[in-house]
DNA sequence: TATTGTTATACTCTATAACTATA
DNA sequence: TATAGTTATAGAGTATAACAATA
């Protein structure tokens, strides 16, 4: 059986399919908690410490105005924290909360479940090297910092 | 090293950010055909012989308002043409023209060269792994028919 | 009454550009 | 002058709902 010369047969488009539902199940998931899913990359982000707005809409591929939004949204839901930077006073560093720290977990766990379904069709081994073959690539294209 | 409790260690996160790439890169090089990602499948579809507008909609996976949308576009292309269905006038069965066809062919080319830019950071046997993984879960969720 | 396709409308996500306050 | 953040606005992309023609 031959290379089959269709769309379908590409890793572009299935790449772009899947990932379309990989991100619709999980704003599924994420819906009870208020969140969508451009405010989890945020999250895990400050997870690792404080961050200026404009490294988090670098970090996350992002622009400002963006950062500025999802900032709004997840202040609303106390999970974070603007504190003025008193070395550059034009800086806004941006911190976690505790709940900010709880919703973060949760996130986290979803986003197991989302992988658990999602690769539920497949087994064990092939899972882990999709895993690891996804990662490779997002860290060469600097898609990821690693 | 134990898998590491993160964010951009889940699959779905991974091929979110990786889908949304292909994506976009693809979109730039459907831009100078005057051509989307979302006009591709319709494309595609329509290489295996006329659709109706609703049967086209399920398979791509949008609504039938989409549909329209895409197809009036195509249409302004010389890509596809609507003829009324003479057994059941509500319908129109779409078909591809020649223009189309070879519009179509050139969507497959791009969309190969495009595999080859997202795939060039990992060796030919992990790309086919990769490739054949992706087609299984697609397949599986009823993402694409096969 | 139900179905095919169409139109009108609205919502989400993101980007660009003009603005402010600091530096 | 340049930079951090904000706001206003506009552009994709999609969905929902009301509608026309046909079954």
């Amino acid at each position: 059986m031959a290379a089959e010369e269709s769309l379908t047969n590409t890793v572009g488009f299935l790449l772009g399919k899947l990932g379309q539902r990989a991100n619709g199940r999980y704003a599924d998931r994420l819906a009870p908690l208020g969140l969508r899913p451009r405010h989890c990359a945020v999250l895990e982000l400050l997870s690792g410490g404080p961050h200026a707005q404009l490294g988090l809409a670098k970090a996350v591929g992002v622009t400002a105005s963006v950062v500025v939004d999802i900032l709004d949204e997840l202040e609303e839901l106390d999970a974070v924290r603007r504190v003025r930077d008193t070395a550059d006073r034009r800086r806004q560093l941006i911190e976690l909360t505790p709940t900010g720290r709880e919703l973060r977990r949760q996130t986290l766990s979803l986003a197991r479940q989302n992988d658990q379904e999602l690769l539920s069709a497949i087994d064990p081994a092939e899972a882990a090297a999709l895993l690891q073959t996804l990662g490779r690539i997002a860290t060469a294209t600097g898609l990821i910092t690693k």
